[in-house]
DNA sequence: GAGAAAAAAGTAAACGTTTCAATTTTAAAG
DNA sequence: CTTTAAAATTGAAACGTTTACTTTTTTCTC
């Protein structure tokens, strides 16, 4: 062990009991001033700092919430975090945040460590398909919040924003330019997300009585380089446009198509995500979906103290939708 | 509380004693595959999730690192947590994060937090001046690193970039290009960081016979848009060329530059910070100093780990190099 | 089968706090 | 000075684990 005054050196050491010490320390009772006084100074004298572990551990309240969020390097889920954070330290909260690359293990894994005693309720921006795992090693009762993705059998409160608009118009916007072979990138398969916002692309497509195409839909992971090979693919396929359906590899195609231009036989339209300023695109997009990220993060955070407070308030599905902002000039060929 | 079952509860349910339910879990001592059955079966009936709150403030071990960051927006920070998370999740340990936003309150309050039974050790890129307002929170010989930044009186073990050759070199480079009136964004200037990059400008600027006026220095605050009013400042001091010592506000100069384009008298070069492929820059700067992000997070995540295991070892302070890249053509003016 | 060695299981004492119930001290009232 | 009420302080029992020490059961050997 590395703290090795506990609170009953200093109890010795000011010559009062345990309890007093506590009760300075936590001004839970009022204590004279002269003691108050004899017990701070043995604090400092002796460097003494609460175990917050044995504290925890015995109030079981820490005012610490975690996070678990599956990519910390995209803005989408930075900013979703800052909001978060924001609310609840004006809260007296604190944030812990556990980053899961989109791996079901790690997010399993951080889900446990932190319910079992670490914090008083988690965020959850899941990578999983299921959210049966997560019942198997949450402790019953445990108050979560699940962000932006619900997987199935979800029964805790949750925010999403709905895309199907936003996407099928886009798909919509770009069939009014003409384009035929419209192709689409998605995120990793098993999300609520991308499963929605493929719905919307098949509805778009069939609506306006295109065909679509096994291999105009290629998948990406969500993460950063993952959608340079399907958009390559795509190219091949004799797609003239293409939807990318998550900012960070719209960004990468965007860039990728600012490197390669003039390169291309003919000009290729791409409507694809952004996150406000910070997501910039070196080629310019016909569309751009932009998420109301930040009033996600914020309803979650008041949403996981409500939980806190009052376990037995009704279950809250709370969705926001997004916005699909159309531009005039063409793409950049 | 939540979790409402217990260790004893599993042992009554399943016949057996506590010491055995425990062995069971942590495989700590030889049980006969009939009794392991028994409880493992009882676990699962229950639900029972061990308390990892009360392991941890029995055994003092939890296989958990802090890391108390600055601004987890900004990709440079981003690179690095994945690097040390990378690292330790390969050797058993979990790394959760708490983001600052230069705050030294929330640092010091993360630390204290975090220090108090809740981690193993902690790697810290501090916003602090100075490394006492730490040590006054931190239980004696608690294992820390700080990265990226060295706040003064620091006594533990370090890793920092070098850029003064980088910026001493990006000074020189503008003025090659026959600029005179140079100007300079720092970032927050009680950062030892700040310190360096700025010598190492008054060095060159000096060094090559140009005076160094007061308001060719402006202080942005290391965050994204901080850097707009310090730029047009320079600018309507006449500036021609700005070194922008940090890569969120080199990202912003740039949009800002692409944004103007056109608006501009004379053309403006710009040299910046930038984080590997991930920052873009709208418009063409002339010069960009990358820094080894990435080893700096790796070598943090081992020296931590090493740290624990030998508390004794001599301090180590790790210095790494920046790189400047200079580009052939203009900026966009 | 008896005795000893090995294996399995159990008992109970920590760990550092908080907090309820009990006690002592101080202040107020007669 | 008592008596009583209020304030300050203390003692000790939790909280849920792990683990050193003990005891019981099983297995082996002759």
């Amino acid at each position: 062990m590395i703290n090795k005054t506990n609170i009953r050196d200093v109890a010795n050491h000011s010559g009062v009991s345990i309890a007093t010490v506590s009760h300075v320390i936590n001004k839970t009772r009022n204590v004279s001033p002269a003691t108050r006084k004899k017990v701070e100074d043995s604090i400092k004298a002796l460097g003494y700092i609460p175990n917050s572990m044995a504290r925890g551990f015995k109030t079981g309240s820490r005012k610490i919430i975690g996070c678990i969020i599956p990519d910390i390097s995209n803005y989408f889920w930075a900013v979703i975090i800052e909001r978060i954070e924001d609310f609840l330290s004006s809260c007296g909260y604190r944030l812990i945040i556990i980053n899961t690359k989109e791996t079901a293990q790690k997010e399993l894994d951080g889900i446990k460590v932190l319910s079992a005693g670490m914090v008083d309720g988690l965020i959850i921006g899941s990578t999983l398909e299921d959210a049966q795992e997560i019942y198997d090693v949450l402790p019953q009762g445990f108050p979560i919040i699940f962000i932006d993705r619900t997987p199935k059998h979800c029964f805790h409160d949750n925010v999403t924003i709905s895309n199907y608009a936003s996407v099928y118009n886009a798909v919509v916007a770009l069939i009014q330019r003409r384009h035929e072979k419209i192709g689409y990138i998605t995120g990793l398969t098993r999300l609520s997300t991308t499963q929605e916002r493929l719905t919307a692309y098949n509805d778009a497509m069939t609506a306006h009585g295109l065909a679509v195409e096994e291999s105009f839909i290629q998948s990406g992971d969500s993460m950063y380089t993952s959608a340079l090979l399907p958009f390559t693919r795509l190219l091949q396929q004799g797609c003239s446009a293409v939807v990318v359906s998550n900012n960070v590899m719209a960004s990468d195609v965007m860039s990728y198509l600012f490197r390669e231009r003039g390169n291309f036989p003919s000009k290729i339209d791409v409507i694809g995500y952004q996150e406000g300023v910070r997501d910039v695109c070196l080629a310019q997009p016909v569309g751009l979906i932009s998420q109301p990220s930040e009033q996600m993060g914020l309803w979650a955070a008041q949403q996981i103290l409500t939980r806190i407070n009052y376990p037995e308030s009704s279950i809250q599905s709370l969705i926001l939708s997004s916005t699909l902002t159309l531009f005039e000039g063409d793409s950049t060929i």
